[in-house]
RNA sequence: GCCGAAGUGGCGGAACUGGCAGACGCGCACGACUCAAACUCGUGUUCCUUCGGGAUUGAGGGUUCAAGUCCCUCCUUCGGCACCA
């Protein structure tokens, strides 16, 4: 046997044979509390990047932890195998998306059995594999069935480069630019699969049970945007300016409804005009003849603008009088209506009732075009300035506003505010309006003009429309021979003979959809097929569902907040509403890990030349290290810059652990306090390692063993060796390294200390609390706040004890010079302060 | 503008419920080993200091016997949302 540590040697030579016996094949057991530790799966870019490691090995010491608790653990790991990249570089150099990702895969598995991860490779799903996305199919086909898969034509964003639609979610920053590419998108009017998440959007704000993050359900709950007002309908008042007239309903046209949403109906009787979106359905009707010019004009400049010039916030706001009135229900008020680009189509109804004395871009809109401000708000005893110079928002009582004169008003929103909820309950009981919601969310879409992806299972017919493909033909097969374009449709379509098929309804000839699906609704459920990933029946095996979910603990980046998070809770909400998944959360804890940045501080990247590339790292140093360094370097939860330097102190530890184990010392002849002191450093570790584990904190579970270790290095030099304290010190180091440390931890414990294979299957070292304690105690005295002496008491000391000995210090009783003390405060047995 | 996270030595970071700030590691300095270097081992390492001490957790206030930790005001960095009615 050698006596050199060469993690080249023993690391290849355990992850062989812990395989070959199947140490971490996860099967069911009634007998053992079950514990599904998951974390997000990579797409298979063709290398494991260092970031991989980051999000893998620490939750893989965390599940091996788990396992040694007694809990029958279940660490899965599979690849979102579709996806743009690999048809971006079809595109590039011809070579199938599918030969290149399966080849990616490959080597992406034998890089990942080198990080020793306790991986259970037979519950290995691939979400590009026929029999992975036959089910993603047929889930399409059930959220169809319920009414939750429509198509829409609308004004959808458009990745130019990616050259497919995206959802919204997958729009980000200022500059509204794709998730994936950084290419700021564009607007398109198109007739897209769409998803009804907004159905479930209350149900999604509600987190009640789970362990996840604020900060990710912080994120979520802005994310759907939930508010609460009233929805009211105004009418268009006849088109001839308002005389006022008995015989006004007798007038030409009016009386169309226009519906608003707003969050302030307690100020329905301020609201002075109203302001239309140009794109709103009653523009062109309310336009008087004298206006249409400009109107126009108004609308084609709106149109040509993108989105993003409309929705710069410091904008200066425009609009254009439609020559239209519309009368306010409340009052019966003939108002002015506008249009104008800051209101927007696409939230609310497209139309707004203007307050401006309590709105700030009404009142900007206000003083701009000289329009009416009537103040309905009034703060308590005080008036207003006249002309109001600025919009009032605050609280105050209602003023101007008829029988709600008096009423008082606050900032809370909805019906916690009195003077709203009076107002809403008024407009209900005249049938002008009611209570409502507005949210930000949006139905997800899905469509996608790619290749690369899941088909979408549906079938055009002529006469028939829509129907879905009839699941005993499922999957909808991608076909190979296809032509790789970026033409700004799938090449599917392109494709002379895939799309045509027959109607299952009438069976004459027919058209499939050849868009794919958003490779997010193929993470959405990856969770279930490692259930059972070859399980033909279902998308998952009832038996091991009931089994195993939900999920215990998971873990991934947090910039899958609004996407991937939000998408997979989605989903299992309206599968358990199919009756398919049970339960109404399919996550219940989650933590989200940082990113592991470039040593110049900036995020790793090719073009930055910054990348740390772990096979370089473990050929170099061992797995055993590399994964002591990732989660020694950092908070996981923060991550932090790479350091070169830094790996160099976990492998001198790594060294140090294994130089302990395998030196030749003689037994030597320790002095009981020696002893004592040992077996209490092990255990006040024992006890840190195991709260540190449970919380995710694994730099700290590091630098306690790191400083056990520098201990059990001084309890030899004592001469501990030989005795069963230094035995019971070396047993249990081992379990806490296990985790950490799976392969050197198993060479030791197995070849070393000659223990029963394999230190994997032992269980969690319990703590002797009878060890741990402490039986003196060092006590710091503080006089006037000041750390002045540090006084040895007996653990058992009482308070009195504590006191006296604290006050009898030399040093303390110099600091007194003399006086007496006013106060004397026994914190505990931590601290003594005396005040004088 | 709104919401959230974070600011502690040269660096990554530690500090359980308000109770010794800087654990552990990197780096650095010195020493041992060596012909020499690397490795390894040992010692030291927040700053200032008249060697008594003093200052110190982004800044400034407050509460307290005691504040990195609690409260208020502000600054910086990062992330999200943003004319959302």
């Amino acid at each position: 046997m050698q006596n050199a540590y060469s993690p080249q040697v023993i690391e290849k030579k355990w992850q062989a044979k812990w395989e070959k016996d199947k140490l971490y094949r996860s099967v069911i057991d009634h007998s053992q509390p079950k514990h599904y530790a998951l974390t997000m799966l990579p797409y298979p870019s063709g290398d494991l990047h260092i970031g991989h490691w980051f999000s893998m090995t620490p939750p893989d010491a965390r599940a091996r932890f788990k396992r040694m608790q007694g809990f029958n653990v279940m660490f899965p790991m599979g690849f979102d195998a579709f996806g743009l990249p690999a048809e971006n570089a079809a595109i590039k150099d011809g070579v199938h998306p599918m030969k290149r990702t399966f080849q990616n895969i490959e080597r992406m598995r034998k890089q990942m059995r080198s990080m020793g991860a306790m991986f259970d490779w037979e519950r290995e799903a691939v979400s590009a594999d026929p029999e992975y996305y036959k089910w993603t199919e047929w889930f399409f086909i059930q959220l169809y069935k319920m009414g939750l898969a429509y198509r829409k034509m609308s004004a959808v964003d458009w990745c130019p480069h990616c050259n497919t639609t995206l959802a919204r979610e997958q729009v980000w920053g200022e500059d509204r630019h794709c998730e994936r590419c950084g290419t700021p998108v564009i607007k398109k009017n198109l007739e897209q699969w769409f998803f009804q998440a907004t159905k479930y959007a209350d149900e999604l704000l509600n987190f009640d049970g789970l362990d996840w993050p604020q900060t990710v359900k912080t994120l979520q709950t802005n994310w759907i945007g939930r508010s609460e007002g009233a929805s009211v309908i105004f009418k268009t008042a006849p088109s001839s300016p308002p005389p006022f007239s008995p015989k006004m309903g007798e007038e030409k046209g009016g009386g169309d409804d226009i519906e608003i949403f707003t969050t302030r109906p307690d100020t329905l009787w301020g609201a002075t005009f109203m302001v239309f979106s140009p794109e709103h359905p009653l523009v062109e009707k309310v336009t008087s003849p004298e206006q249409k010019a400009a109107v126009e004009a108004y609308k084609m400049q709106a149109a040509r603008q993108s989105d993003i010039e409309r929705e710069a916030v410091d904008k200066e706001k425009t609009g254009v009088f439609t020559g239209g009135y519309a009368i306010n229900p409340v009052n019966q008020a003939h108002i002015q209506i506008w249009i104008a680009d800051y209101v927007l189509m696409s939230y609310g109804t497209g139309a707004i009732m203007a307050v401006p004395a309590h709105d700030e871009r009404d009142f900007a809109f206000a003083k701009k075009y000289d329009l009416p401000i009537i103040p309905v708000i009034q703060p308590v005893g005080a008036s207003h300035d006249s002309p109001l110079q600025a919009a009032y928002v605050g609280d105050g009582v209602m003023v101007n506003s008829a029988q709600f004169n008096g009423t008082k008003v606050n900032t809370e929103k909805g019906r916690k505010n009195p003077g709203i909820s009076k107002v809403i309950d008024w407009l209900a009981s005249q049938g002008i309006g009611k209570e409502a919601v507005n949210y930000r969310y949006r139905d997800w879409l899905i469509s996608r003009q790619r290749y690369w992806g899941a088909p979408i299972p549906m079938i055009h017919c002529e006469k028939h429309g829509w129907n879905p493909v009839p699941e005993d033909q499922l999957p909808v097969l991608l076909p190979e021979d296809v032509e790789w374009k970026p033409t700004g449709e799938s090449p599917l379509k392109l494709h002379p003979t895939w799309k045509n098929t027959i109607c299952p309804i009438c069976g004459e000839p027919a058209e499939r959809e050849t868009d794919t699906m958003d490779s997010f609704m193929c993470s959405s459920w990856y969770h279930l097929r490692y259930l059972s990933p070859h399980y033909d029946k279902g998308p998952f095996d009832p038996k091991e569902y009931d089994y195993w979910m939900p999920v215990d603990t998971y873990t991934g980046g947090i910039e899958h907040a609004t996407m991937h998070l939000q998408y997979t809770r989605f989903f299992h909400k309206a599968m358990r509403d199919a009756g398919v998944t049970k339960g109404d959360e399919p996550m219940m804890q989650l933590r989200n890990q940082g990113m592991v940045l470039g040593e110049d501080n900036e995020k790793m990247s090719k073009s930055r030349g910054n990348v740390i590339a772990p096979d370089v790292l473990v050929n170099q140093y061992g797995a055993d290290t590399v994964r002591a360094y990732l989660m020694f370097f950092a908070r996981w939860g923060m991550g932090a810059p790479w350091d070169s330097q830094g790996i160099e102190g976990s492998a001198r530890w790594i060294r140090r652990v294994w130089t302990l184990f395998t030196d030749r010392t003689p037994t030597g002849a320790a002095s009981d306090e020696t002893k004592k002191n040992l077996r209490r450093n092990v255990h006040q570790t024992l006890k840190r390692v195991t709260r540190d584990f449970e919380n995710f904190e694994f730099n700290t579970i590091i630098s306690s063993l790191m400083e056990l270790l520098n201990d059990m290095y001084k309890a030899r030099e004592a001469g501990a060796v030989g005795s069963s304290e230094w035995s019971e010190a070396q047993e249990i180091y081992l379990k806490m390294l296990a985790p950490v440390a799976p392969h050197i931890a198993e060479e030791l414990w197995t070849n070393r200390l000659h223990k029963k294979y394999s230190i994997h299957q032992q269980s969690w070292p319990k703590v002797d609390e009878e060890a741990a304690k402490e039986d003196m105690l060092e006590i710091p005295v503080q006089v006037n706040g000041k750390v002045r002496d540090r006084v040895l008491v007996s653990a058992e000391a009482d308070e009195e004890e504590i006191r006296s000995t604290a006050l009898a210090s030399e040093i303390v009783q110099k600091f007194l010079e003399g006086k007496e003390p006013k106060k004397v405060i026994v914190a505990q047995k931590r601290l003594v302060s005396v005040v004088v």
